[in-house]
DNA sequence: CTGTTAGCGCGTTCAC
DNA sequence: GTGAACGCGCTAACAG
């Protein structure tokens, strides 16, 4: 309590006054309170209570120099999406994920910032060296980022959740999204549709490809036809949705279900459906893919392959962990990438036909 | 270039190689790249092409550690509602804009963990002893945390972007809760309705408070009645504005338009008045607070009044720097608020009536 | 088991 | 205008 009023008036204890209060060297306060063995039992917990009553913290930078290790990795998330306007739903839940497991694992997170357009192709890896940077963990960033290229394509071990971007020591970690595609089919063939068409996302995007792949991969399992038709590209937002289902229901041969691969896109789907006199689930069902929060708000609720957030920091950072445990030597972990499982939400816009 | 192959086989440069490299010492290195005014135009010059072209980068750690500033700021957020599975839909634009604000003053940003539930009461404290933390920014925490009370208790300077902690050095910023309500109301009443029942937030909370007594202001002013049972205390999700709704629309004198704090709270609303049979506009209007991404995706889409994420991360960190510039001996500072204005989006929700 | 010593990379005195 | 020397707080090597 003492200690907490001198700390409280900004008076800081160091480890030469704690050595001095506990009538040792600098040398074993610092081993008593890294947990090295040299150190007898009765000191070790003579300094560890000292240390806490006198509201001693080690001052990291001055540890970091010295063991040439900071214990802190870097955090990159997209900035493009913001720019213009649109936040990442799954970016928030992502980041506390990371956040407690990163912390769990005794490690300490920097953001770091996008860099100004510039020639700063290189910032990232700047950042890297300027903090000592374990590594990085990289959420849902486009590929075709040229300063995340540089940073990836150093032996900087990196972690990218949803990412594209490879290099010498790179993991990347997604959602398993053709299976949950796929599973959007299966489910909607077991409500008795035969006529599935879907919306994906920018095909150049690894989750539209895949979502894409799963939808395919189920018709073809299932014996359904996919008249090209049945397949169109949106950007995974709103209007895009609402576009393409108005071109899916003025076909001759309208499907009698939709399966978006995001769920904007599923939202927008159901609105064209309203507008057009159709109920849903009973003449249009839906399923969309994400779970994003407004999923469980509109009405009817929208069916969703909703992507574990959580698993999918924690597998960051696990990858991320075995990529500087392995260290520089071991690049063979590159291409191991991790696949967290979906799960399907059976919501209000595909719930059985009465 | 050729500086870039050597950074990315992992060999960084140093300030003594890179004094090395351009004939000088150390020290004029040091104070070519820090802007001093002792070092004539031309080595400075020469010296910062050879910096960028070997690639250097200051080691951080070691500059913290010798000028005994960090220029980093520490970044917490409500990890509450995270552990009940609710996201704060603002935490990620107000991450995004007090990221860039930081970035843009040239700080550098921690993320700090909410510590485990343990009798860690300081532990915010001992982060920025840590690392040397210069400030702290906190987001929509809640003001009976603990810990973040010890730590607006001491003399950090912190910045709080909808909080009701104070402290010695402490700033809040938040948006014109009451100005926003009112305009809510203004709306509404404009619209021809007489009236109005709102749905507020928990009331121990300032952002909900504020919404309420802004509401109760518009409707003296407009000379409306409020009797009790038209407000209704909700908790800013989807189902007590479910309950509120219910409570509103059973009454013997139901309102014709509702005003809720909170956007979801808002949707809830909606629901019923669907289930009860009511048309949104037409029969009952409703209101929300927030804009989250769903009203906008919604049916009819949510009439709301926006709050200004990216000016609150602004601001935030305008507030942090003033109380930064002003040292340790300026407590004034502490009282002053920074108040946002909010924007009011009228959407289908509360369309004129026909 | 413990103490002494030597830097980690940098900014900052002092001299010149 | 520039260089040499020192030390920030801490850990690691080496003695004892």
């Amino acid at each position: 309590m003492y200690a907490m009023s001198l700390a409280q008036i900004g008076y800081f204890v160091n480890i030469r006054e704690l050595a001095r209060a506990s009538g040792v060297s600098t040398a074993t306060v610092s081993r008593a309170l890294n947990d090295r063995a040299e150190v007898s039992e009765a000191t070790r917990e003579r300094i560890r209570r000292l240390a806490t009553e006198l509201g001693y913290a080690p001052n990291e930078p001055a540890r970091t120099l010295v063991r040439r290790r900071s214990d802190t990795i870097g955090l990159i998330w997209d900035s493009g999406q913001e720019a213009r306007g649109q936040h990442n739903p799954f970016l928030l839940g992502l980041l506390s994920a990371v956040r407690t497991a990163l912390s769990e694992a005794d490690y300490h997170l920097m953001l770091l910032t996008t860099p100004a357009a510039e020639e700063a192709d290189g910032s990232y890896l700047q950042a890297v060296r300027r903090h000592n940077l374990e590594g990085v963990i990289v959420l849902t960033t486009p590929p075709d980022d040229r300063c995340l290229r540089v940073l990836a394509a150093s032996n900087v071990p990196c972690a990218g959740i949803d990412t594209g971007f490879t290099g010498p020591r790179t993991v990347r970690v997604s959602s398993d999204n053709a299976a949950g595609a796929e599973a959007a089919v299966d489910h909607l063939y077991g409500l008795g549709h035969r006529r599935i068409a879907t919306v994906t996302g920018p095909l150049h995007l690894p989750p539209a490809a895949e979502r894409l792949a799963g939808y395919r991969r189920a018709c073809e399992r299932l014996g359904l036809a996919v008249p090209p038709e049945y397949v169109t590209e949106g950007d995974f937002f709103l209007a895009s949705g609402e576009t393409a289902a108005r071109k899916l229901l003025d076909l001759a041969q309208p499907p009698t279900a939709i399966f978006a691969a995001g769920d904007q896109m599923a939202i927008g789907a159901m609105h064209v459906a309203a507008d057009a006199g159709l109920s849903v689930p009973r003449d249009l069902a839906v399923v969309g893919f994400d779970d994003i929060d407004a999923s469980a708000l509109v009405r009817p609720s929208l069916t969703t392959v909703a992507q574990d957030q959580r698993a999918l920091g924690e597998a960051a950072v696990t990858a991320l962990r075995g990529l500087l445990d392995a260290g520089p030597g071991k690049t063979k972990l590159e291409a191991e990438p991790r696949i967290i499982p979906t799960r399907l939400l059976v919501r209000g816009s595909s719930r059985p036909r009465a």
